[in-house]
DNA sequence: AACACGGGGGC
DNA sequence: GCCCCAGTGTT
């Protein structure tokens, strides 16, 4: 690469964002410290998740737990109880592996180097680069959606980013405005590419690169990043029974293979002698990212000790009731289900 | 290299 | 209805 042997003739660039930067950083919880800790929970909460979808999350989350000690030493399912209704549940799964990882790895002690952070479970090269430039002045450009829009439209640069060499080549195009104060570059990249270089309707007239952007001297912004590769929805069905008497309701923990891993749900079948207790259906759509679920939750009210007693001996199903629901994390179509028999 | 994984919000 | 978001792990 010759370039890496000059100074690059786009060098301003990456000056001008971090001026803009100085002055229009968002006041954001995460952003008063450099403690590892917090920095590493704060990337892993905001993958694929918006700022105001995951505030809250993060606000509880450090809250309950406050350093790795303690998070190590939680069990996995309170850490799945802060992490309901965020999604990606492997994400809080692998948070608490990465807690124990630093506890027994590390003597405790944040790993500082690049190679090392990347070792810990759920960190991949973006969030290994963020908190090493972040908290210990690491070099490498923290490569996400952000960069690719971002540099493909000051660049006017159609690679294509779905495919997986995008990440190594706007790494190197990054190198091409990266300052020497990588931490902040990279979060001037973020806020940028959030407040400014917006997917729609980029704020261009307020962008403090505009007159440095190919892309917006072409008029051709909405014509980057280029993005190929097309996932199609699939439908899928889904059926529950909500088994309850006198307050009380049957609950599973799922598998880790599948979607909502770890979380708890209602049996998904019942013997055929208790279908004579059910007394309504319910009919719930449900979108995720590329399913469409169609989920049918019977209603079973169970009237007799009896019978309640022997369903409950024949499955290995756990007894909760509302309050005690509380405490464990449910899928955001149960937990509104839950919520709206509680108002019934 | 392709795919799976949640949920919310913009348009 | 489609696309996107402070991506990572698996196959």
């Amino acid at each position: 690469m010759e370039h890496q042997n000059r100074i690059s003739e786009f060098l301003h660039v990456g000056n001008k964002l971090l001026s803009w930067y100085k002055k229009n950083a968002r006041d954001l919880p995460f952003r008063q410290t450099r403690d590892p800790y917090k920095i590493w929970i704060c990337e892993i909460v905001f993958q694929q998740t918006r700022i105001s979808q995951g505030l809250n999350h993060y606000n509880n989350f450090i809250s309950r737990f406050p350093d790795v000690q303690t998070l190590a030493a939680a069990d996995e399912n309170e850490v799945l109880l802060y992490w309901k209704g965020l999604g990606y549940y492997s994400r809080a799964i692998n948070i608490h592996k990465a807690a124990q990882q630093v506890m027994d790895d590390y003597h405790g002690i944040f790993p500082s180097e690049y190679e090392e952070i990347m070792k810990l479970k759920g960190v991949g090269k973006y969030t290994a680069a963020a908190i090493s430039s972040i908290c210990f002045n690491g070099k490498m450009p923290a490569v996400d959606g952000n960069f690719y829009r971002v540099l493909s439209r000051l660049f006017a640069d159609d690679y294509d980013i779905s495919g997986s060499g995008a990440f190594a080549y706007f790494s190197e195009l990054s190198k091409l405005i990266m300052p020497d104060n990588v931490g902040d570059f990279n979060q001037a990249m973020m806020d940028l590419g959030s407040e400014i270089c917006k997917p729609k309707n980029p704020l261009c007239h307020s962008c403090p690169v505009s007159e440095d952007c190919l892309a917006y001297s072409l008029g051709k912004v909405s014509e980057f990043p280029v993005k190929t590769k097309k996932v199609k929805t699939e439908n899928l069905q889904l059926r529950y029974y909500f088994v309850h008497r006198n307050g009380h309701f049957l609950i599973q923990q799922r598998k880790d293979d599948f979607i909502w891993k770890k979380l708890f749900e209602f049996p998904p079948e019942i013997p055929e002698e208790f279908e004579k207790y059910i007394v309504g259906l319910q009919i719930i759509g449900h979108k995720l990212t590329h399913k469409n679920l169609c989920i049918e939750i019977y209603e079973v009210e169970i009237t007799s000790d009896e019978a309640w007693d022997s369903f409950i001996a024949e499955n290995g199903y756990m007894v909760t009731d509302v309050e005690a629901s509380h405490e464990k994390s449910f899928p955001k179509p149960l937990e509104t289900y839950i919520q709206k028999w509680l108002r019934a």
